[in-house]
DNA sequence: TATTCATTGTTAATTAAATAACAATACAAA
DNA sequence: TTTGTATTGTTATTTAATTAACAATGAATA
């Protein structure tokens, strides 16, 4: 990759970025379902966002579609393909093998080429040794050494709120580069790594909010 | 609740609003260590934003802390519970009580006053009966009676995906208010629900993306 | 062949969100 | 008592994100 399409990569907006990820989510189903094309504005109904925004991502990537026939959902599934994934596979560990640990371990195989749990830790010795959807779970013991051997360079946390803190240290040392967090509890890590985090009470309270306010809003009027 | 109350809430951001769910959460935890005041950059710290951000944020809400001590957290919290919080306990199921299901309803149970999963539904009669973290599963026959019954006004999804769009209808049917969808197919609803929904596997890419990006940068210097 | 039409691609404008700037304050220390 | 300092609260500014506007296109149709 040369560095004008690097700084094409660096400047696309994060929210695009998102964008680029439930576009190709919605083109691999439209794919798996046999259509070949897709207009902008049948993006836009899939994703409740406009036909604009579409095609102004798109424009940002460099894409090009044709005038009556709209996107080309092959092609434009692998032009994100290229901006979003990386070269190699990348490999990431899920530390906590619990509920959570296993619906994500679950939904996330087999989906994508270029991203691949490869491992699971856990310290609860009836995890320890089980296998999840084909990802071993190992001891957390081994989170340092596995993390290394194996390449691992993105963590997902997901162990109970009170080893969150620890967690991440153990992940950080171990020299991880990305760290997705989905405990309660929030964690500090050098600039550095990309940190992203997501509690579905905010979530939840949010769509309580809305609803509250539209509820209070049918009384008054 | 009068007008002008109403009208603060509804002139909130969205992203405010969300910032007062993760503002909550944190007072809450420093409430419980023994901490009685707080500092609009100790908040900041914690969530990885400015102090100005806090204190624009509570201004928008109306709460002034002292120059000196900061913000007395008991009365923060409260000021944001009767912001964000429904008056009366606001009822929520959850349809799909598989690993994501049960990872959910034991993160919420008991943590929020306001909020209170109360059934569960499933259509697998290995989980129609049983019980987790004291809410009962229900065939998912029984969605529609059981939300006028027991007044649910907040639907979560997490059945298979190729069960979403189904599941939804059932919900609007049943006359739900808000939905929160997990599954990666999105939902339509009419525009009188709230809906939100989350993939992991968008906040994952977008990891491996910034994570990939910061390695070609490494790479090229 | 000329016209209509739906669609794309792109720039301009608007709106939303975040940040900077700074006055006001109140306490601590000199 | 005065000065210095850390902090809040708020307005102004900047930046990010979205939406509007519209020219260009090219296939379908008259
Ligand atoms: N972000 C969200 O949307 C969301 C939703 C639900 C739950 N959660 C949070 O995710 C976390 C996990 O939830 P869950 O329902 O899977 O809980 P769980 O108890 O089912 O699973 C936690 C797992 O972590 C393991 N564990 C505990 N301490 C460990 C350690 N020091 N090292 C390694 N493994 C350890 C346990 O053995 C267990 O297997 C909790 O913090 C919970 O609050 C987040
Ligand atoms: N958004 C996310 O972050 C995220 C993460 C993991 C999984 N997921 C998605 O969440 C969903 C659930 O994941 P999971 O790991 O819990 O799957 P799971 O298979 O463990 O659970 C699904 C549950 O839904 C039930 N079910 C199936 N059809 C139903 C129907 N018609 N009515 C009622 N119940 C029905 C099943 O019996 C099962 O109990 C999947 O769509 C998955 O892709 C989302």
């Amino acid at each position: 990759m040369n560095s004008q399409e690097e700084n094409i990569l660096k400047s696309l907006p994060h929210k695009t970025i998102e964008r680029l990820s439930q576009y190709r989510r919605a083109l691999l189903f439209c794919f798996d379902e046999g259509k070949t094309h897709i207009f902008s504005h049948e993006i836009a109904r899939i994703l409740h966002i406009t036909p604009v925004q579409v095609r102004r991502d798109l424009m940002l990537i460099g894409y090009s579609g044709t005038l009556r026939k709209g996107y080309n959902i092959q092609e434009l599934i692998d032009l994100i393909s290229t901006i979003i994934d990386s070269h190699e596979v990348m490999n990431v560990a899920i530390v906590g093998m619990g509920d959570l640990g296993r619906a994500l371990v679950n939904y996330v195989k087999g989906k994508r080429h270029k991203l691949a749990i490869v491992a699971g830790f856990d310290n609860n010795p009836d995890k320890i040794g089980t296998v999840v959807a084909d990802i071993p779970c190992y001891s957390i013991e081994r989170l340092s050494k596995m993390i290394r051997e194996k390449n691992i360079q993105i963590g997902i946390i997901s162990v109970p709120r009170s080893y969150t803190t620890d967690i991440a240290a153990k992940l950080v040392e171990a020299g991880i580069k990305g760290i997705l967090n989905f405990t309660p509890k929030p964690v500090n890590v050098p600039d550095h790594i990309y940190l992203e985090e997501y509690d579905m009470l905010t979530s939840l309270e949010k769509v309580a909010f809305y609803v509250k306010v539209s509820q209070e809003k049918e009384k008054s009027e």
